[in-house]
DNA sequence: CATGAATGAGAGTTCATTCAT
DNA sequence: AATGAATGAACTCTCATTCAT
């Protein structure tokens, strides 16, 4: 009744497999993804043979590291789901409290190689496809609250999210960090419905607009 | 009495000079600044040779790249401020039009690397702080006719303005080019001074909040 | 009072030991002795960690393999001797019969390392010494026969020997086949005592000019 | 009027490209060709980097020592058929004179890898294909003067010749070479029409059975 | 001056061998 | 005793930079 291949790895070898994933997870965020694999293997305290042996080249490890991001952004959300009250909230949680989660992946997505391999994997195509009919229903049900302007559609808000969770490289920590939460800040209000806002250019963006 | 070096190139040397920064900026926007030099030098037309007689080393194309792309921001900048009769107007029109301008160097940015190179020009520090001046009269000017909301200031402009032009990677050229338009859109209803406003988190950040 | 070492195995270890030198036999013959070590446990259906339990490193399986074989050819050169009613009908025997048997061991010193290797290892030369003077006795007999022709020694046929005996590589399986055995069928004629032969170029080759 | 790329190399790099080739040659022939690159680079005078300029892998590489030797026999070759009186001698010819030529390509031919490489590659099957006619011819012309024998046809020639002129590894120097020279002696007996022939087992081969 | 050849340090990857489970 | 995980040295290949032509 063993389940995922994972599951089936010796002790030792399951924690250094984690080890690696938190290691490129942080060095991923703070240097892209290009980094010496040695020194994702050093900073994991591991040789770069175990690396290898748990990811046969960098675009493996990259691959990994993007499917443990997406899962958590989607226990993220559903969690965001159940607890909140309505979409709207549930959405600004989202976009609030995955800001340190979705960090890495975002800067894993800078990397124009990155890119490729990433949207090449079905894996985590599929990962990507779930998260965005959890954020259309978010989308779909606070545009009914009157809360979400009605010009904008889920492609729209996936790329604003996109974008500003992109964290600012350089400046120092404190500084990044409340700078991220005050552009959330601003970008929600300019989500909100309100009167004062301006029609956007051109056509809406829907979840389909994502695909390459 | 001569005037700065690059008046002294030959003509062909100078065609030259201009080549290579024009291969560059394209390419940097295209790639990222960790392109092999031979490439930059073959998309130009010339040898690596060449490349190199005019750019000791690649942090000096870097860095050549970037002044280039901050004196054009910088000329729009003036521009607007002289052509609209607004302090917010000129603020969304830089918003709106430096976008293409910005393009390149915003990749540029992308790269921690290159993060590290220009910080540290002094050159280049000083067109950064020129622009962020006339930004600053932008922000408070805009406050003044009761336009731009009053909890921002110059930082958080411009960490804005910065994290939206930054462009996705991927997408179709038309795809991309609309989502830019349209989150500077969102940014901008996001930034008016609206009554549906929420309060912002922490605190204002200002233009010296962007020294590193 | 204990007998050889391979004696006091388990009967587990013994069939491992046993399967691991069947499977490097093989391997060895179809891709030369530089195969990864992993890639002949795993064949063998064992861990790499038992491999090396057994043969200490690379070195060591591979003097393993050539002692096998050599028993293997010497069992086949006793047999000749005892069942054909001449010396040259010995010889021509040995030459076609052992051809499978020495597929392995020719490949194997197809590689320079494994020549070192073998030619340094007294057990090996102590063998391949008992293996010269049986061809000796062939060679002599089938010369006072006058059969074999008469300017050769046991070093020119040895050689000729394994010269002929080295499987070209690539070609289908059946063509292969033939020309070995069509090979051998030449060179036999051109070992054959005949008025038509030219007298051969240089000095006679003994056994002693085998040895390094 | 420029012919092959080669004659557009600068003169030092040309210079370089034959040291390469020729370092490359002597230590496939002596080690086989899995040998460090960097060895080669070392034993030509070039750095590494100069060899992976001319030869962007070690298949290329393989590849240009191949040509450059089909060259040097298909030259002998032709020198054979103007400069001897008839196709036995200048069979006989090829077979003792090319010895030399072809020690470092029938060394290469020995890794299971050289051989998938040479084999794919269309320029060298045309020169061996040329080879193959041009001894086609010697074998019709030899079997006419009713001075070889009957019962074999280009391919078996081919495969005798490449398999006595593979060296043996190890020996002396002085013992390998006149080895050499004894079995093309022996094996020059054999293939002389005679009427001690024992007809060969199995059918003829042709030059068309050389194709994998 | 322009060019492109040469260099060599360094990154990615493999694999022999050791060792914890 | 068997297994397969971990290690790190060795090798291949790339590319920034220098230098001869």
């Amino acid at each position: 009744m063993t389940a995922d291949p994972e599951t089936r790895l010796r002790a030792d070898a399951r924690r250094n497999r984690d080890q690696i994933l938190a290691a490129a997870r942080v060095i991923f965020a703070a240097q892209g993804p290009e980094v010496p694999m040695e020194e994702i293997a050093r900073s994991a305290g591991v040789g770069v043979g175990t690396l290898y042996r748990r990811f046969p080249d960098r675009d493996a490890l990259i691959r990994a590291v993007a499917v443990d991001n997406f899962d958590r952004v989607l226990r993220d959300a559903k969690a965001a789901k159940d607890q909140e009250s309505s979409d709207w909230d549930a959405l600004i949680r989202l976009l609030h409290q995955s800001m340190e989660l979705q960090l890495s992946i975002q800067l894993a997505m800078v990397s124009p190689r990155a890119l490729v391999i990433l949207t090449s994997d079905p894996a985590i195509k599929a990962l990507r496809d779930e998260l965005l009919l959890v954020m259309e229903a978010f989308v779909r049900g606070a545009q009914a609250e009157g809360r979400l302007r009605a010009d904008v559609a889920t492609g729209d808000v996936a790329i604003l999210f996109a974008t500003v969770l992109r964290q600012m490289p350089g400046k120092g920590e404190e500084v990044a960090r409340m700078a991220t939460r005050r552009c959330i800040g601003i970008m929600i209000d300019g989500l909100r419905a309100a009167d004062s806002n301006e029609p956007l250019p051109g056509r809406v963006l829907t979840a389909a607009d994502l695909n390459p």
